[in-house]
DNA sequence: AAGGGTTATGTTACATTATAACAGATTTCA
DNA sequence: TGAAATCTGTTATAATGTAACATAACCCTT
């Protein structure tokens, strides 16, 4: 796993917008999509679609947002790596929370398998699926 | 990882719209879009998107179809794993081919990460970007 | 065989997510 | 200063996915 990205810059460098976006996605703890952050920022002067976008795209490649591909729909992050490194979450079925785990584990697991078919691996994604401690509890206790 | 799904049923109890959108999705080595099986499919009678998604939906779940959530695009596959089972791919950033990885090593990778917070994996679904053989001789050898 | 429940089907219309393309403003820095 | 790059706002539209409804087929039970 290589990293390819605009590494970590500090929050300094983020634009308006960007840093707009950023703190909207920090405020929350569920994940947003790119409709919800809209909602919440049209009063600050993002009134189209793109603005946001491109915003994320940012955020996202500098490693500070990540994408949940299944739920079109974007989460902010705090550890310290960049866009390029493996990448796992934790989707609970049932309410919707996020979990960011750590990836470090998985990325050896898969390297092996990837090499063998001669597969030059840069980022891994992942998402489980599943219910969190609390959505487990009440399906059992109910 | 907890299996929850309409086992591998035979072929024959397919109806004919799933059985076409199998059909379609086995002659390319490609993941296709909705959109794509849709306008390979008008002439057999599948002229508007809730025929393609629900034909796709029960796919999924039988197991003999993948969805890529990176790239809003499905994927038959012959391993005889059912729909609720960890499912990897190896995503080629340059051409678009995509191959099908053994998960196993990757579910008992993330069990304790997930365990370790109290949440109750049924699924993984994980996607490796990064570049297939062909394509990163290409490129280094350009 | 009639009828009742379920499932599959076709269709329209619409909701949601994402991007292309363009013009103006701002910054950067040689 | 002025050229290159970046960020901005905007309109319009593309691409993906669903809700809702009416009909038809199918399976089962009596």
């Amino acid at each position: 796993m290589t990293v390819c990205c605009d590494h970590h810059p500090p929050e300094e460098t983020l634009t308006r917008n960007q840093r707009l976006v950023l703190e909207t996605l920090r405020s929350e703890d569920k994940p947003l999509t790119a409709y919800n952050l809209l909602d919440r920022l049209r009063d600050d002067g993002l009134r189209a679609p793109p603005q946001i976008y491109r915003a994320l795209d940012r955020l996202v490649n500098v490693g500070v947002v990540h994408r949940l591909d299944r739920l079109n729909a974007f989460i902010s992050c705090n550890h310290n790596h960049c866009g390029g490194q493996g990448v796992l979450f934790a989707v609970c079925d049932a309410c919707g929370s996020v979990e960011e785990l750590k990836a470090d584990t998985v990325e050896s697991a898969i390297l092996p398998t990837t090499e063998a078919i001669g597969f030059h691996a840069v980022q891994l994604v992942g998402e489980v699926r599943g219910l969190c401690g609390p959505c487990e509890r009440k399906k059992t206790d109910g």
